[in-house]
DNA sequence: GCTGAACTACGAAAAATTTCGTTGAACCAA
DNA sequence: TTGGTTCAACGAAATTTTTCGTAGTTCAGC
């Protein structure tokens, strides 16, 4: 099943994955790029963090060029389960429906939002249902 | 509107918070009680997180008598919002459908969960549709 | 071959968070 | 009143996370 003994990113790493999930494979030049955009910050900082990433296990990188490329080792979706578990446990006692109540009230989707969320937990309803 | 200069929880101030919400105002010690039973904690751990915690303005204390009692300043709805937000944000692009279709796979709720969750979109739909 | 630009590696500082020991005051029971 | 217990205050250490400077390497163009 799931080991979790799987890194725990922390803030500042989950921003970098952001980047590769978006970007896919890059280099630090290109993180780097995405982030100072937004953030002030240095690129040794940047590369800092992939290293340590590297480290971690959470990217990995092809060392065969001069200029290293980062890929991310978490899927975006397995990170996003992993996070919305975590919330859910940690601040809706354990209740998806409190999560989703809140989702709701914080964002005021829109009708075709609201839509796709319904179609969703349909399609959730047939796939699991009656058992 | 809301002043974003709103002091953000911690997270192990969050679980204190947690605590708070669940006993209500409550002395060191009956935070320290609940904490220590799941978790290896010092006493004078939770007493100083949660000095720093009336330091921020997380809670304010009564002090009038020897052993002070604190309460809670943010409401748990209103922190389990900001935290759903940030998490939209953060990790799924501003999209409450992502998150909630996350909820469904992390949680796989039960039917009865479900219909819950399907009256609160219908509820809402009602309070905020065809505008 | 030199020079400048772009990289990585590395160490260490800075900042943020979490931890707890010690001290002295308040309280309580004998 | 005295001795044990509980508490708040405080400082400081430990840990984790984030930041960046410096040094050395590689490479392209001259």
């Amino acid at each position: 099943m799931a080991p979790s003994d799987e890194p725990k990113p922390t803030q500042a790493e989950l921003q970098i994955l952001e980047v590769l999930w978006d970007l896919g494979p890059s280099t630090v030049r290109e993180v780097f790029d995405v982030l100072s955009s937004s953030r002030s910050v240095g690129y040794t900082t940047i590369l800092k963090l992939m290293q340590i990433m590297a480290g971690k296990g959470l990217v990995s990188r092809d060392e065969s060029r001069r200029t290293h490329v980062y890929r991310a080792r978490l899927t975006r979706k397995r990170t996003q389960k992993r996070l919305v578990k975590e919330l859910i446990d940690k601040a809706f006692s354990g209740s998806a429906a409190g999560l989703i109540g809140q989702a709701l009230i914080s964002r005021k989707p829109s009708d075709e939002e609201l839509a796709e969320i319904q179609k969703l937990i349909e399609q959730y309803r047939r796939e699991n249902g009656d058992d």
